[in-house]
DNA sequence: GACCAGGGTTCATTCACCGAACTTGCTGGG
DNA sequence: CCCAGCAAGTTCGGTGAATGAACCCTGGTC
């Protein structure tokens, strides 16, 4: 976790932008928004994360303002990206493409489709077919060529990641089986 | 620092990247190494980072490709970004320039030029003069509005970065001075 | 051949992470 | 009404990493 403490003597937004989501694990927590994981236990089964370190983690992006924490009923609370939340996709995406560069040798693990024509995007987050700037909600997350097949009977999240889906919505909403 | 240990279980090259390059200070290691800082004392002058932990930092960074130790003579020797270091310039800017929206009320700290006709870089990193696609090494990196005057006497490396050069050019390549 | 700077290493302390177990609040069933 | 079960955390002991100060080694200078 680069620095949650001060860092006050550097004066670098770089700097700001690392104690936000520097931390172990943060930035993995909001891609996993990103794919439409929002329950406290979705994250933690997914990540294989400490229980402790993700409420921690939780607790401290959404102090940041990065998520929310949505009362659904009761006890039963989701945690949703706030727009400054998603304005870190083309950070996640700009890692994420440099991970598939340099350590996917069988090619993207995942890949992103716009929405409207289902053409892959751009590094520039631009459609390739339309050319249009596409927004984070327009965004289909797939399976991509890289991705291995999950051995045995995978959590929630990544039964759920191994269709294609619309980025930002959520994954199964209540219960599974949603038979088409 | 996000997973420097195994995250085999996650099929996100995401996570792959964040082994490398998620640890605490590392990614503000590259930056540095953008910005021109080549030596072990600069760094750690610039970053308030403690020596020990540089150390392993600029060893885990040079076994992973993004750095070489380029020996200057006998044991002064200097950390040179790599291709595939370099390759990590749109996730720098991308972090960056969430960091300047969010947490640079006064502007950003720095800007980005480029080099061939001093316009400003585009959020996609192109020039916004003449619209080319701008190569890291093409890039003149300046003092930006937000950036607060240092007090004191700064280290070697804060004052190289108060007037623009050059990025992954060597700041003050060997001493100060260098009168025009 | 004494001094200095660069480039580290060593070490004790502190802190964060880990994983498993435990607690609490709500829901559903008998 | 009482108990089981699940979701969402909290607590806790053990471990590994970060911190910062001090020390060391090497090569060059005077």
């Amino acid at each position: 976790m680069p620095l949650p403490h001060d860092y006050s003597g550097q004066s670098c937004s770089l700097a700001r932008a690392l104690e936000i989501v520097g931390e172990r694990w943060t930035l993995l927590i909001v891609r996993d928004a990103f794919y439409g994981v929002r329950r406290f236990d979705d994250f933690a089964a997914h990540l294989g994360i400490p229980r402790a370190v993700l409420s921690e983690r939780l607790k401290s992006l959404t102090t940041a303002g990065v998520l929310v924490r949505v009362g659904t009923d009761g006890a039963r609370h989701e945690y949703e990206l706030t727009p400054k939340g998603v304005a870190l996709w083309p950070a996640l995406r700009a890692l994420t493409d440099w991970g598939d560069d340099h350590y996917a040798p069988t090619g993207p693990r995942r890949i992103l489709l716009h929405a409207e024509d289902g053409a892959p995007l751009e590094r520039d987050g631009r459609c390739s077919g339309c050319g249009a700037r596409v927004e984070p909600a327009d965004v289909v997350i797939a399976p991509g060529p890289g991705l291995v097949p999950t051995s045995g009977s995978p959590d929630r999240v990544t039964a759920a990641l191994a269709i294609p889906h619309r980025a930002l919505e959520p994954i199964s909403p209540r219960d599974p089986g949603t038979p088409a």
